[in-house]
DNA sequence: TTGAAAATTGCAACCGATTGTGTTATTTAT
DNA sequence: ATAAATAACACAATCGGTTGCAATTTTCAA
């Protein structure tokens, strides 16, 4: 089982007498190869197995053909469809990816970056840690202007494309839903303002509140890591409001799990005492009880944009990168944790 | 904002008036370079930011440091945990991960491993999508002698190595547990037996019901897709049986969930009128009530074992490679979907 | 038939690192 | 002090493909 040398483009040249140049060419499709000699060149690779060398190319040509991938986490429904999506439309055209979690570490991020910029990625995709406050872990990329894309997590800079949801329109939306419902004391359990997602979503549920005539209420928002665990957490503390609150409004799914089972291990009753909104669409908010009213938005769709959106920007040299923000479509999903009966 | 040309060998070389190779050496640590000129290297190469690149290396040693890891899908709780896994120890000794998700089916399967396969990765990591019933498409791999682990969905394959766990012991422990709760009729939803982690998980089940007398019928096993639809499906399948059935060993969690929340919409009563065991612990499990129990095991440590084996193969040519397969842990977790009240 | 434009193809250098072999400098032994 | 052994480093070929420019062949109008 020793094993057998690779086929190079000189093995196909000396089978068919001509020189290695033009087989390269040949392969590339370049016009000044004749369609004869294209198709002998073609056919005689095809029949000797031939594999393009991606070191030799990238070596030469100061490419690889590579995105890097960097998010906080694969394990949510949300990231593994973003992921499926970037695939989808990198592999279409002949990409690779090289994928990292951060695992919510900015620190992390940074060393997963500095493997990325090693490995001479072609293009970066990136969805920003909770904690990450600046770009600078970036700054190689920028330098070498190698494009960088931030989704869904984004922050603002000069040099990079975000690609996100309106989430100040969306957590304004779920806001105002709960005050529909009757909602008045809408309590809002989300993370530290670092990143903008939280921030806009923040300034949502304020301008609903606002637009309503309800006074906003610092202390009624609740700033956690926006874990399960946190969610329950959450709920001990809310729970000993007085006068207790009737909506909450949570900025991602499974933190509002979290919330809500722990109080329903207290008898809370969900959606007549307290009415949730979440966020994200996770599946897990078609298994809770009662099915959990969030925010929809499509993680393939948002991969498959942003992976267009960077293989157009590698591709072409003359690209016009005045794009700065692209923003996708989001929904408000209604379902039984906060439709209130009796109410409006 | 020119790109600034990289600084290579030849560079560090220049400046310290030595050899290139005296540098590529000294990098390496190579012993017959003094420590005086190392450490004169080494200092420079860090000062004028070298990075090594990773295609001259790669196209010369004819070795890429990175792996390839095809899954069926990556969102999953179960094997995001695994890459994760993986990439702690894959990063830790130097190795990039190129990821792929077969979605289930065979033919992107093969097509993954293809591009694996042009990309040179030093190993492959698979999980086999469910309808894969032969790996020819891993014959390249086998024959350049590439090595490829399987891991929890796997096939026997001469050249390669299997990590999984005890799905037959796992099975049984589960349905003996249905049993000791007072079940008789007992259900067992899993998938086509081709992948054998579900041959084995059947095999479980039907050597706890002989055990103990009870007769195993071929119309009490349910083949699907397991997915939290064909769960659904499947309740309405079990809600018609006469008698009704008592007991149900799901060969997954998210499928298992699907059929509960069916049934519950019927009215069903868990697990007074029947008891559920899933498989694999997903967060979902805690989530929905009652409860559900379930066998765990580690996804990220048979990540970790995976990589490492994958790592030794690869670093140690004189590897023994009479390893066959590594049995994993695996525990059965106890919760209310399947505690009976009143019974033994 | 001839000359020039157009169409094809080849030469040779280059991308950056590695390594077998040879060369020079330094020790050690005699 | 001199031969022999050892340490430290350099030469040059190699991995496989790409590309500017030159060379050759073909085409076609005059």
């Amino acid at each position: 089982m020793a094993n057998e040398r690779e086929v190079t483009i000189y093995d196909i040249a000396r089978e068919l007498n001509i020189s290695a140049t033009t087989v390269s060419r040949g392969l590339q499709d370049h016009p000044t190869i004749s369609k004869k000699t294209k198709k002998k060149i073609l056919e005689l690779a095809d029949q000797m197995g031939y594999r393009s060398n991606h070191f030799a190319r990238s070596l030469r040509n100061q490419k690889t053909n590579t995105f890097g991938i960097i998010v906080p986490r694969l394990n949510s429904h949300f990231m593994s469809s973003v992921i499926a999506g970037i695939e989808n439309a990198a592999n279409e055209q002949g990409f690779s990816l090289l994928i990292a979690q951060s695992s919510e570490s900015s620190v992390k991020e940074a060393s997963s970056a500095r493997t990325m910029f090693d490995s001479r990625v072609d293009g970066l995709l990136v969805s920003l840690a909770v904690d990450t406050t600046e770009l600078t872990h970036f700054d190689n990329f920028f330098k070498k202007n190698i494009p960088v894309i931030f989704f869904d997590r984004v922050q603002q800079h000069e040099s990079s494309v975000n690609i996100l949801i309106d989430n100040r329109q969306a957590a304004y939306n779920a806001t105002r839903h709960l005050i529909e419902q009757g909602c008045r004391k809408i309590i809002h359990i989300t993370a530290p303002a670092v990143q903008n997602v939280y921030k806009d979503r923040l300034k949502g549920y304020k301008e609903a509140l606002s637009d309503h005539k309800i006074k906003f209420r610092e202390d009624y928002v609740l700033i956690t890591n926006l874990s399960q665990e946190a969610g329950a957490t959450a709920a001990q503390t809310i729970l000993q409001m007085k006068p207790m609150p009737d909506g909450i409004f949570v900025a991602n799914d499974s933190c509002a799990i979290g919330c809500m089972l722990a109080m329903k291990e207290q008898g809370i009753r969900i959606p007549e005492d307290i009415a949730f909104v979440g966020f994200n669409n996770d599946p897990v908010t078609q298994v809770i009880a009662p099915n959990l009213t969030t925010i929809n938005y499509s993680g393939y769709e948002m991969g498959q944009v942003a992976a267009r959106h960077l293989i157009n920007h590698v591709r072409d040299v003359s690209f016009i990168s005045s794009t700065n923000t692209i923003i996708l479509r989001s929904e408000l999903i209604i379902r039984a944790s906060s439709l209130r009966k009796g109410s409006k």
